[in-house]
DNA sequence: AGCGTATCTGACGGCCCGTCAGGACGATGC
DNA sequence: GCATCGTCCTGACGGGCCGTCAGATACGCT
């Protein structure tokens, strides 16, 4: 309300500082820097040892200046994971609604959806890692962001496979949020260990394939084309 | 060797002591409740959360006596972990094996594995969360573990696809091994997460249908019968 | 330059972990 | 019954990491 704090180009939300003040420049700075180096660290150290301290060392700081912006190391990546969902929630679910789901190029929209999800895994690894981790453990804050970032493609999914059991297609009799939810679970848990697969031997063009085939008959219940 | 040594059963392997002796009597009666107040917490405590000073307090002794016999807490789980798998992990495969995937028989052999994953991750809950929390963390030692519980089964899967593929049918140009991981990974990550389906609304009937009709197209090619 | 405020930090108490020396218990021989 | 020995248990301790607070420092403004 009434914010005219000057040339502060209000940032998403409140940046809210450890003691209830508003951080300012220099603050906001460091406090990015923290982040920066958490997302850093993450790459190679796993979450679980994931230390204040180390953090801080890497930023060139102190660990009581850590607790000045972050409340826990949790916190920290919770941020780093806001953003990212924020960056690429949607995609997913658009490339089930826009997607035909007749003949080539409906199969060719379900390799789009499982080379996206390859892809975005992939790229952002180290946080996705840490979501589904606590996710298990049972941390709310990280199942909230789960959700976030898997309910869209979720309800598209249920949407689109009752749309084609209404057409007499697909999987008849079986609640279509069943179905959403099996996918969606593979797709993620798939693509989440993609390195392990690749590890064993396993080539990821043919996961992709795989779960695309998977997607589209599941979806559809038509063989994939060729 | 030379194994007689009174009315003892002989156990699995040699129950080792903490300081290298080998434990009498009273010891392992000791070491056997620690063992089951583990897996009774583990009904309720997150794994994370289960200290050893809780577990001995539980059973009636003191923390001391616990390092007496399990290096830390992860190496207790591991041994429920150990008897777990010894009594179930090769059901999952026969069921594969046993299958001859024609028909209404062959389907409904598809919703025995499904049925069968469901049960075995609904009895086991506790211990298997912890297995798959401790690996995706990168603990080799549960890896291992979930390997030997799924390894069978991967591989029964991956025979299968292929004697498909080669009688023309299944997924034709898409290596078996790929098929069967994400095969395994579908219905391990759904089994492991039913409750969390439920609470969403989801039956566990309409999972294993799901579950059951994809492994069927995806290993024949075919349509479940009606 | 001088002052007020935002920002940083060294040092501290607390919690849990894993270990060790010593005490309690039970079986065996007489 | 009781002495003795081996098995088993435990109270107490040092160490590490966590999160906090009062004080020091650096910046912005006049």
């Amino acid at each position: 309300m009434t914010a005219d704090q000057g040339t502060k180009p209000d940032e998403t939300e409140e940046p809210r500082a450890a003691d209830g003040r508003v951080p300012g420049r220099r603050g906001q700075a460091t406090r990015q820097k923290l982040l920066d180096c958490a997302a850093d660290m993450l790459r190679t150290t796993s979450y679980r040892d994931l230390k204040v301290v180390d953090i801080a060392r890497e930023a060139g700081t102190s660990p009581a200046t850590f607790y000045q912006y972050f409340p826990d190391v949790e916190s920290a990546i919770l941020v780093l994971a806001d953003e990212m969902v924020a960056t690429g929630t949607e995609q997913f679910a658009d490339l089930v609604t826009a997607n035909t789901w007749k003949g080539r190029a409906g199969y060719e929209g379900a390799e789009a959806l499982a080379a996206a999800m390859l892809s975005f895994w992939g790229q952002h690894q180290p946080v996705l890692r840490v979501i589904d981790l606590a996710t298990d453990e049972g941390d709310p804050r990280f199942a909230n962001i789960r959700i976030h970032l898997l309910n869209d493609l979720n309800n598209a999914l249920s949407a689109a496979a009752k749309e084609q059991q209404k057409a007499g297609k697909g999987q008849p009799g079986i609640d279509s949020e069943a179905i959403a939810g099996v996918l969606v679970a593979m797709l993620a848990h798939v693509s989440a260990h993609r390195l392990g697969f690749e590890l064993w031997g396993v080539r990821a063009d043919d996961l992709q394939s795989t779960m695309a085939r998977i997607v589209y008959w599941t979806v559809t219940g038509q063989k994939p084309p060729a």
